[in-house]
DNA sequence: AGAAAAACCGATAGGCAATCGGTTTTTAGG
DNA sequence: CCTAAAAACCGATTGCCTATCGGTTTTTCT
């Protein structure tokens, strides 16, 4: 999946603002550079299509909100961009890491540690509410 | 940075066999498929202009090498991709890790945990290499 | 029903990969 | 050194996608 520009800034918008119409985009984000109405309007239109925002009535306008959160946004995208060089069975977050890990300081280790281990205790807690 | 279905094919190749002319690559890649040895030029010749290859003239052609490994160039993807979801300071590693870690099982976390340690390892390797 | 607002449609420009024909340059061999 | 072949180089075309926006149709509110 390819974003443009113009695409990734309505996105981060739509993140902060959790819902907003195509008027409210362009009076943030357009208006003082000069971009019409229409063309926010294209751009939510794409990113509605991508499957990455949902869409609703209120009044006379759609209102949209992001479907996709940040992270799983970047994981998407991780896993397109990434999916042609990694081979059956490879997993992409572990090429990643091997990717990435060269450049990373004893302190970025620990911290990737910590989130493993916070991971699996959300792991265990879910477990934990599921029984109950 | 994009890279083209064509232009991953060359990369893949390259990797396998580490130099190559334009010609090589042509018959491996594309030749029943149909496509002409300047394609595989041009394509040769985007690569090279993007720096992912090097070339050095032999005989009479340029023999291609690939400049980066496969893990490194996953590494610049997911920088290139991420870059503008991610905010200053924080590591796209940890934030790629955040998004893809709720798809993982307690295996892959063992893994990643392995893998940190042997990267630990090989960190303090290099240092008692360096002081001999 | 009528005015205003928004959605929808279609066209255009710009960027980039892929493709390939044709020309120029380089190189190897006589 | 001269020439034929090989490869590089140039330029044009196609196709796809984002960004852009004018104009038309549809919707909605009063």
């Amino acid at each position: 999946m390819i974003l443009g520009e113009l695409e990734k800034r309505v996105l981060q918008y739509l993140w902060e603002t959790l819902e907003a119409d195509a008027k409210q985009v362009h009076e943030t984000l357009t208006k003082r550079q000069g971009g019409t109405l229409n063309t926010i309007q294209s751009t939510l239109d794409r990113l509605f299509k991508k499957d990455l925002l949902t869409r609703q009535k209120q009044g006379h306008a759609y209102y949209y909100r992001a479907k996709v959160g940040r992270e799983e946004l970047i994981a998407q995208l991780i896993q397109s961009v990434t999916g042609d060089f990694i081979s059956e069975g490879e997993d992409s977050l572990i090429a990643a890491f091997s990717s990435i890990s060269a450049g990373l300081d004893d302190e970025k280790f620990s911290q990737l540690e910590t989130l493993i281990q916070r991971q699996r205790q959300r792991r265990s807690q879910e477990d934990t509410d599921a029984n109950e």
